[in-house]
DNA sequence: GATTAATATGTTACCGATAACTCTAAAGTA
DNA sequence: TACTTTAGAGTTATCGGTAACATATTAATC
């Protein structure tokens, strides 16, 4: 590997003027510069960020942590937390947990191993508090996403979730339905609560008596950890005439399992969910859903992380935004 | 930020021995093994990843950078390198170049600035071969995924791309079909070049003519990039009674603006595609697609670049897998 | 022409770790 | 008992940069 002490050999200078060439600090002369910069470009010099950051106590290196990649609400969130950090000279380093706190931890200790300047995080649940208080412990500032903490008090971008499961339970009771399920996620994480709760709350609104019966928590993926649909929907009867999804794995994978038992959307059953299946939802555009602002989760996020990051001092105290749901009305609801 | 100096010191050892204990090489007696750990556990120690990477000269870390993060195709086979990676003690870094040489170009640079041990790519085209002159003139392992680069001798991961599209128009003439259309991606990636020569190889083995005004050569994707759709369709008189399209975004575009002029699949045009739409696709499945095991292109690309990198000297030549394609036949071509 | 100021460059120490070598004291050997 | 091993540590140099200070020119000022 070439080093600025190779290149201040061949071109006859010390390595601190060359640290200054490619620095543009303190004064150099024309001359110099051109030929130091010539000497750069005859080796392929490419400056190497680990001695950089080492000095420099910065790495410039953000973490996303997303519970689950092959998710469009994360991957959407996760373009517009890179396009903020990109705009600001930050790279961003994604990890994958699959909800699991053990791989959490794994990106934790990466984390932490690698001095990255802060942490975007969607935690895999309330069994993250250690994590954010190993991250504060050391310094590492961090913005939650999608959900919170209890016990954390931590910048967090929110969507309006309660609120969310209030407007499509209102969708369902308006076009008639008194018998509505709800599958959920599980009650360790904080969205998958206020839906609940916001579905509750709705039911009462409503005079409707709340069945524990009719609501399975489960978990909100990856696909490979949803199990007892299929238990869950045999042990209801009478069949509920209306489904409320806690996210959109959820609602395909009660779909897929209502298919397979010869139940179609939304003539035998109806059905609304959170989030949006896939850009590709839009091609033919069925599911009544929350639209949750991926990109603006993101996007927010990172900008908060950045604010945190670029004024430490700053005593401001705890940041919580909650971003707005919108119903968006399409086909999965019958009206009875 | 705790160091080994401050462990040494209050644990009353040298840095060395703190070093040996972490590590778990040299000889150390027990008791003062003892004494080092608890001094670590104290003090909330995390090995510095940048002092070390620079010393060994080895950052144990690893670049994917990949075209579309919101296609499932390709968060499907980050998933697969990242489980790869991950069993064999590398972490993973993502990159997203919206098939832009540009933003491809920032990330090659931050591989080499960031002393990346080796690259897995899904390159923007054929304008990526600097990039990787750039790669194999810094000693940088990389192995390329789903798409080649001519004048690149490299490993690479590939899927059977002519069979493909073969299989696809077989299916149509199968069908009745004899007016077929192409809806591609760039000329300049190998894939599209590789589908377009599958398209027209069977045209011509069922004695159809080739109709340029039948193909369209538009982008692979992000949506934003795909272009002209509409203006196309208007042109063919009449319209095809088929489409190819040569992935998933380009279906779903396609799709839409059929469906904004009304007209239906299959009802009124029948529509096979390259990939899955998405695992929702299984949801509701429809289209007929070739399917690529997205999730062995990561996995298999990341064994290979882990073998490269872990026997730098073994002189065996490039490596070239094919992946081979399966058609998958569904609902949406309509028998003439 | 001597003094001061500004410009251009060099020296040294350090960021946090590890490799390679050295040292010391106790154990083993003849 | 004198000599060799060996276990258990310590010392020093180094990885590739940058900050802070020092120094050598050259230009400006009186």
């Amino acid at each position: 590997m070439v080093t600025i002490y190779d290149i201040a050999e061949k071109a006859g200078v010390s390595a601190m003027t060359v640290s200054r060439v490619i620095n543009n600090t303190g004064r150099i002369s024309d001359k110099t510069r051109a030929k130091v910069k010539r000497v750069m470009d005859e080796l392929g010099y490419v400056p190497n960020q680990m001695a950089r950051s080492l000095v420099l106590q910065e790495t410039r290196l953000l973490f996303l942590i997303i519970t689950d990649i092959t998710n469009p609400f994360y991957t959407t969130l996760a373009r517009g937390a890179e396009d903020a950090a990109r705009k600001r000279g930050y790279r961003l380093l994604f990890g994958n947990t699959d909800e699991d706190p053990e791989k959490e931890n794994d990106y934790i200790d990466a984390v932490l191993k690698t001095r990255a300047d802060g942490v975007l995080l969607a935690p895999a649940g309330d069994a993250s508090l250690p994590h954010l208080e190993m991250l504060r412990r050391h310094n590492v500032p961090f913005v939650l996403l999608d959900r919170e903490v209890p016990g954390a008090e931590s910048d967090v971008v929110l969507g309006d979730s309660k609120e969310g499961a209030r407007q499509l339970v209102k969708q369902l009771v308006g076009a008639g339905h008194r018998r509505i399920a709800l599958i959920n996620g599980s009650r360790t994480i904080s969205s998958a609560r206020e839906r609940l709760e916001g579905y509750r709350e709705a039911l009462k609104l409503n005079d409707l008596a709340y069945d524990e019966a009719l609501v399975l928590e489960t978990s909100f993926g990856p696909r490979s950890d949803l199990t007892g649909i299929e238990a869950w929907l045999d042990g209801m009867r009478p069949l509920p005439t209306a489904f409320v999804a806690g996210n959109n794995v959820l609602a395909v994978e009660l779909m897929r399992t209502l298919r397979s038992k010869g139940l179609r959307v939304p003539e035998d059953v109806s059905l609304v969910c959170f989030d949006e299946l896939a850009s590709y939802a839009e091609m033919d555009p069925f599911l009544t859903v929350i639209s949750q602002q991926a990109y603006q989760f993101g996007h927010l996020g990172m900008q908060m992380l950045l604010d945190r990051i670029q004024s430490p001092g700053d005593p401001a105290g705890r940041r919580r935004i909650v971003l707005p749901a919108e119903l968006i009305v399409r086909r999965s609801v019958r009206q009875l």
